[in-house]
DNA sequence: CGGCATCCGTTCCGATACTG
DNA sequence: CAGTATCGGAACGGATGCCG
C-alpha cells in the first residue's frame, strides 16, 4: 500500500496515471539509454534480427567492448533479446531479438525518427539561446 | 567530408542512414532522459501545456530541485520549452511547451506506452533470468 | 572470439545552504 | 517563490590485462 498525497495538483506524476512510478521510471531510463537504442536498432535491421557479438562491435560505432556486453546482458536480463552460444573453435555466440524486443522497435523508431527529423532545429535553438544570453 | 568505413558489414551503424550519428546520439539520451519525459509529458497534460516551477515540482515526484532547474534550462536551450518571468511578489515563473516541444509528444508518448503495457513481462523476464542463472 | 575483472578518471545527482 | 553554489558519494564508462 502506497501513500496517498492529497495535495497535489497535478495528476501527471503518475506518468497518465500509472500504479507504480519507480517501476515506469526506471525502465524508461533503461530503454532510453544510448546504446540500448543503437543495440535493438541495429538488430532490427538485419532480416532475421541476429548477430553475433563481433558484428555488433563493429556496427556500432564508438560503443566499447565493455558497454555492449553489459547493454546485451540487461537486455537479456529484460527478455528484449536472447543469448544463444555455439561452443565451437573460434567461439561463436549469437544474439537475437525475441517478440518482446521486437514489439519496442515501432515506438523507439518513432523517437529515432523524431530527432533525426527535428535534431537541426535544435540545433538552431541552441545557437539563438547562446546569442541571447 | 567524413572517413568512410568500408569494412563495415552493417549499416545501421548510423542510425537507419542518418548522416551525424554523433548528434543524433547525444539527442536520443537527451530526449530519453528520465527528468526530460517526465517533464514534457506532465506539461503536456495541462490544458494550455503550462506550468510554474513550484507546479513542476509537486508534480513530478521525487525529482529534486537542483535537477528540476537543470533539466529545464537544459529543454529550454534546446527550443523545447519557454521560460517567462514574472517580477511579482512572491516571484512567479511560467514554462510552457514550444512547437518544436509539442511535437515531440506524441513518440514520446509511444514509448512511455509501451513501458506501461509491458514493464510486468520485464519484470517476469527478469525473475527467470534470476532463476536460471 | 567473446567475454570478465580491475583500475581509475569523469560525470551525475542528491543534500544542503544561501540569495533576490 | 525560484532559483544558484558547493560538496561528496555514487554511478558511468573507457582502458587494460587475462582467460576459456
Amino acid at each position: 500500500m502506497k501513500k496517498s498525497n492529497s495535495k497535489q495538483p497535478l495528476d501527471s506524476a503518475y506518468v497518465c496515471g500509472h500504479e507504480d512510478p519507480d517501476a515506469v521510471r526506471e525502465l524508461l531510463t533503461k530503454v532510453g539509454d544510448k546504446w540500448s537504442i543503437f543495440l535493438i536498432l541495429t538488430l532490427a535491421k538485419l532480416p532475421d534480427m541476429r548477430a553475433r557479438f563481433s558484428e555488433l562491435e563493429r556496427a556500432i560505432p564508438g560503443v566499447s567492448q565493455r558497454m555492449l556486453t553489459l547493454t546485451l546482458r540487461t537486455l537479456e536480463r529484460d527478455g528484449l533479446l536472447t543469448r544463444e552460444m555455439f561452443p565451437e573453435v573460434p567461439l561463436r555466440v549469437e544474439y537475437e531479438l525475441t517478440p518482446l524486443g521486437r514489439s519496442l522497435l515501432r515506438p523507439m523508431q518513432g523517437l529515432v525518427d523524431w530527432v533525426t527529423e527535428n535534431w537541426k532545429l535544435v540545433k538552431q535553438a541552441r545557437t539563438a539561446f547562446g546569442d541571447a544570453r
